[in-house]
DNA sequence: AGCACGCCGACT
DNA sequence: GTCGGCGTGCTC
């Protein structure tokens, strides 16, 4: 191997202009030293200041004037070292090996002061003057032409207080005039951390549910195998209402107690008002909460209170997990196997895998908690790799709800065509009767109320791209990708017949036929249409808790959160929608998502009903999920899974690759399936595709992927960094977006 | 972010 | 001519 003597480096300064790599030279005295993910300090700018540098990748060849490129100075530290920020570093490289970007990339997913565009507002300049002396300077200002001055004090004497940035930007004041009015007395520059708490309300009164003999159970021994090297990862396997929160908790007062920090992980869409307020009356000011509403800068807020130290503990999604704490105690990750945990960008990286990494570094503990954990984090908790804990009973003694499976081809042999089956009407009746509230769930997972003709099967799709149209009741066929809309037909544009009808049935149609069936019933629906307002959903969820509505249909974004104590029936209309969606995780949506739903019954006094409606009862998805017997799901799962070489039982890799151009892509994806059989010793049957996504096209660019499955992460690693290499070196690639996706 | 360079109006 | 202020562009 040829030895580097040059390293890449990202110069520590927040700022857009900055957004790239400076080439600098290692001296001979620290070709050791230095390594991908080194903190170093450097020389930068005309003044040759010191300034602190990450390096992104080693190079022996330069790529500038070589006289041009400056020495590293130092090193701060090689590798996972003390302080927080390495061993984030270290993070980023590690999600760079395992997931396939570059470091650049990786790093800003981790420290995420470089990927913000807009400045925070830190800095803000004030009027020292008075009234007169204002109007004396601007006098003289004017005079002398003096324009920056003059536009900053103008500006000044109407607001007295300006944010830095407005001056900078607006106003177009550069720094030096700045410096030189604060020379002369005119304005102080002020350096305030204005840190907004995204959560309004004081003290903590720090109530404290007693846990149950189960829950304590479970909380002594995690306490007891706390310095148990063998035992970084517990997975607590709870049915919804066993009360895995309180769990959590007393393991954050265990942390806490310890001085040390906590990480809460939980779903965007589950970060409801409700949860986030259990956290706060127990921790009170020393909690922050990140979600998708806060900006850039307020996000950057919250992180720049972890590192001061004042905060203990942190709640948010998926990025939260990158919180910069000073000591790490322990990260949750609560409904584990939710897909938002997986990232859609690259690094695409799974937050349940990178925080068990993170924990490794920072010696720190992992809680993955869930009422239907993930094949991969069951499995690894049978193998021993994970401790498992099992919750069975329901916290506060109410019991599990009873469950009954409707088949719906009886119904429509006997001529039912509404999506009301006999069982569920006759359900909903007696519900509403006794003044309960009722659920009804409407899985859509990957289905759209598509257009279709009867007489030659023609299905309406969008121009541009690969999808159906869905028929809004408004009349208007509307693309949900790209947004396109056009007027329903009235008659085939293939064909010209007359016989245009819907299949599937969207929230707005369920609303509208259940209305007719219950005139007297007030009905809320909850879906993409009426949550797109500010606070749409919490709005919706808490019109429904106020009893404002008796029934309540919408899409997945229901079944989580909210806690409604007058719910007793829960009734899943097309269950097996997404059965058949093309991915071989299907069954596990499936019947997490029916155990979600189902699980929203009777969480009050009264005893809840579930009433799952299919076409396929026999499915050991459904029997299992009706049953609520997860174990045995498990065991049917798994085994396709090994029959079939999926994760987890095989490890897979997916590359997907986006392009304008249809053939251009084809070529593309051909070369890597061709390069990955060279490499692979045994290709036979590991490598699958290229082939059209599911859906082929989005927006006129086309998708391909291909697949390539092996035993273990270190094969698939190999392979996939040979590819990346190939992909970076070959420029027929410059047109073509290539994602990698790795999942174990 | 910070520094230098080149432009422009004002003033000895 | 020169000086000081302003806007712009670059930093390996």
């Amino acid at each position: 191997m040829t030895e580097s003597l040059f390293a890449d480096i990202i110069v520590d300064i927040s700022h857009e202009r900055l957004d790239r790599t400076f080439q600098y030279r290692i001296p001979e005295a620290l070709r050791t030293e230095v390594r991908q993910g080194s903190v170093v300090r450097i020389p930068f700018g005309k003044g040759g200041r010191i300034t602190k540098g990450y390096v992104m990748k080693l190079t022996g060849t330069p790529e500038i004037e070589p006289s041009r490129i400056k020495d590293i100075c130092e090193v701060v530290s090689g590798d996972a070292g003390t302080s927080g920020e390495d061993r984030l570093v270290a993070l980023a490289a590690w999600m760079r090996e395992r997931y396939g970007s570059t470091m650049v990339q990786a790093l800003r997913t981790v420290i995420p002061v470089k990927q913000k565009i807009k400045p925070r507002q830190k800095k803000s300049l004030r009027l020292l003057l008075d009234e007169e002396q204002t109007q004396e300077k601007i006098a003289f200002y004017r005079q002398k032409n003096q324009r920056a001055r003059l536009r900053l004090l103008e500006a000044l004497e109407v607001e007295q207080e300006l944010p830095y940035e407005l001056a900078t930007g607006r106003l177009n004041i550069s720094a030096a005039t700045v410096k030189a009015m604060e020379e002369q007395g005119v304005l102080a520059c002020e350096t305030v951390a204005v840190y907004r708490n995204p959560v309004h309300q004081s003290g903590a009164s720090n109530i404290r549910i007693p846990l149950n003999e189960e829950q304590s159970r479970i909380v002594e021994d995690i306490r007891r195998n706390w310095d148990n090297p063998q035992q970084t990862v517990s997975l607590i396997h709870g049915i919804t209402g066993s009360g895995k929160t309180e769990i959590y908790m007393e393991l954050i007062d265990t942390v806490i107690a310890r001085g040390q920090q906590a990480i809460v992980l939980i779903p965007e869409i589950a970060l409801t008002y409700q949860t986030v307020m259990r956290f706060y009356r127990r921790f009170g000011e020393r909690i922050s909460i990140i979600h998708s509403r806060l900006s850039a800068g307020e996000r950057y807020d919250q992180f720049q209170r972890a590192r001061a130290g004042d905060i203990d503990v942190m709640i948010g999604p998926r990025s939260a997990l990158f919180t910069p704490f000073p000591d790490l105690g322990i990260i949750i990750i609560d409904e584990e196997h939710e897909p938002t945990y997986q990232s859609e960008q690259t690094p695409r990286y799974h937050a349940r895998e990178t925080a068990i990494k993170r924990a490794e570094l920072e010696h720190a503990k992992v809680i993955l908690g869930s009422a239907t954990p993930s094949l991969e984090a069951y499995s690894r908790a049978l193998d021993g790799e994970y401790a498992l804990y099992t919750l069975k009973k329901r916290a506060k003694n109410s019991s599990l709800p009873e469950t009954v499976v409707a088949d719906m081809r009886r119904e429509l042999a006997e001529g039912n065509r509404s999506i009301l089956g006999r069982t569920l009407k006759k359900e909903l009746e007696q519900c509403l009767a006794r003044g309960q509230q009722a659920m009804l769930f409407l899985n859509r997972r990957g289905y759209s109320g598509f257009l279709s003709c009867r007489a030659c099967g023609h299905v309406l799709m969008c121009p541009h791209c690969d999808v159906s149209l869905s028929l809004h009741n408004n009349g208007r066929m509307v693309c949900h990708y790209c947004g396109y809309t056009e007027r329903r037909p009235a008659r085939c544009p293939k064909c010209g017949s007359e016989f245009l009808s819907g299949f599937g049935i969207g929230t707005q149609q369920a609303q509208e036929m259940v209305a007719r069936e219950f005139p007297q019933a007030r009905i809320l629906r909850m879906d993409m249409d009426t949550t797109r307002e500010k606070d749409g959903h919490e709005k919706i969820l808490s019109a429904f808790a106020n009893r404002e509505a008796d029934i309540l249909i919408g899409t997945q974004m229901i079944v989580k959160g909210h806690d409604f104590p007058d719910v007793t029936l829960v009734g899943i209309l097309a269950a097996d929608l997404s059965l058949f969606a093309d991915d071989y995780r299907a069954s596990e949506r499936t019947f997490q998502l029916i155990t979600q739903a189902a699980g929203r019954a009777g969480r009050g006094k009264e005893l809840g009903k579930v009433v799952i409606q299919t076409y396929d009862p026999e499915h050991y998805c459904i029997r299992t999920a009706a049953a609520q017997d997860y174990e045995s799901f498990y065991e049917e799962e798994i085994s396709y899974r090994m029959v079939a070489g999926y994760p987890p039982a095989r490890k897979m890799l997916s590359i997907h690759g986006t392009c304008r151009d249809e053939q251009h892509l084809g070529v593309a994806m051909e070369y890597l399936r061709r390069l990955a059989e060279r490499i692979y010793k045994n290709s036979e049957g590991n490598i699958i595709g290229p082939a059209p996504e599911s859906i082929a096209k989005i927006q006129e660019v086309y998708r391909r992927v291909l697949y390539i499955k092996a035993g273990t992460m270190e094969e698939l690693t190999a392979i996939k960094d040979r590819l990346e290499q190939y992909i970076e070196a070959n420029d027929g690639y410059r047109s073509v977006g290539i994602q990698f996706d790795m999942n174990e």
